[in-house]
DNA sequence: GTCTATATACAGATAGAC
DNA sequence: GTCTATCTGTATATAGAC
């Protein structure tokens, strides 16, 4: 490894870790074994070496749709569940150093905050494409909600990500919870037969379903 | 409101949007329309403001857990789920701050990161307990696993929170979706009757549910 | 309590030798 | 390409007048 990719490379985990405005270049320059002189050589300024560091972090981050096909519905959502999260955990610190940024909306990453933004809207499109198509197809209820659903579905494996963000020592039980997403996610979506499920209403509902003397009953 | 009050109160917010590193006395003077001196006198040092700031943030975390009396087990769940966003809705800026510092893992917030995480597992264990004394009263199915879906039912939340914090004009979607995670949650737990919903496999399944000839079909 | 003026340290960035 | 030495701005913090 190159010297200028060194120094790349512990810019991108100093900025990962601390963010740009707490991270300095003597830091990075002590981190790389090199003179602050030198770093700035190189990048010529602290905004150019961030928005490079930018670029190491968003280089894997692509979608690749192919591997969808020839499965049917209700396995391509298992799929895109499994590979949400396979992904995550493959680049775990360059995904926390992106949600930061997103959480903060740091100035400095606009750029960043926008393409993390974009792929992510394109994964919950892709993911809504297939309820559609599934609901059509009868594979799924005719209670799916496409758009509802699949950002609930997003929302459900960003908030396993916070988790294992949180608690890195847990990522097994992660798992765990991940294969009981996806047995939620089957049995909400994958029975044709109507349920008691009524449309859900936007306020509260504010009856009572059961007393408490029935409850002891049952 | 004094001046001590205003510093405080300016300086919570240019931290909360800027992080600790980033934001500097002078700006915080200027914020509140005092001298940079003022801000020293009253807080001794940034690293103090900085400390006084977070009991500012810190002050209206607190779960009263009263309100779920006289409620039956799925009118609790869903008092949760509504209480958790109600919350979130209210205090957006406080939570976005602590996010951020619970995903960045910032030092000088250590104290901060794990009070969060504190009340963020007293909230899943009051919701794992509600679960398991619903799955007792029969009040949920048997199938109900009360660790695993508390904590899926959290993660969901906490993906609805990203998605209000990312998307801020769409509260008003966030608000369906958070009916709609209630409808799902009601759909999973209320019904006693058990469905085809086999024990989920800890590795993802490989046999073909329903090949595409048989989904035309349908 | 509030200010102006100032001390001190360190940030990002440049110059120029090797 | 890599270094040392240095410039310049701005940060936190202090001193002392009012």
């Amino acid at each position: 490894m190159g010297t200028r990719e060194r120094i790349l490379e512990r810019a991108a985990r100093l900025f990962a870790n601390q963010g740009y405005a707490a991270t300095s270049l003597a830091q990075v320059a002590r981190a790389a074994q090199v003179s602050k002189a030198l770093v700035l050589w190189h990048f010529d300024s602290k905004e150019h070496l961030f928005r490079a560091a930018l670029q190491h972090f968003l280089a894997p981050y692509e979608i690749d749709a192919h591997v969808l096909l020839g499965l049917n519905e209700s396995e391509q959502v298992e799929k895109l569940i499994d590979d949400y999260y396979d992904f995550i955990a493959e680049h775990l610190p360059s995904v926390q150093f992106v949600l930061g940024q997103v959480v903060r909306q740091d100035e400095n990453s606009q750029e960043l905050v926008a393409h993390a933004r974009e792929l992510y809207r394109v994964y919950r499109e892709l993911l809504t494409t297939i309820l559609e198509r599934g609901r059509a197809a009868h594979v799924f209820t005719q209670q799916v909600r496409p758009t509802e659903d699949a950002a609930l579905i997003m929302a459900a494996l960003n908030g396993l990500l916070l988790q294992h963000l949180v608690e890195p020592g847990d990522a097994v039980r992660v798992r765990e919870l991940l294969a009981r997403l996806k047995s939620a996610t089957r049995a909400r979506l994958g029975s044709p037969l109507p349920r008691d499920d009524v449309p859900a209403p936007l306020v509260a509902s504010t009856r009572s379903r059961e007393t408490p003397a029935q409850r002891a009953g049952s």
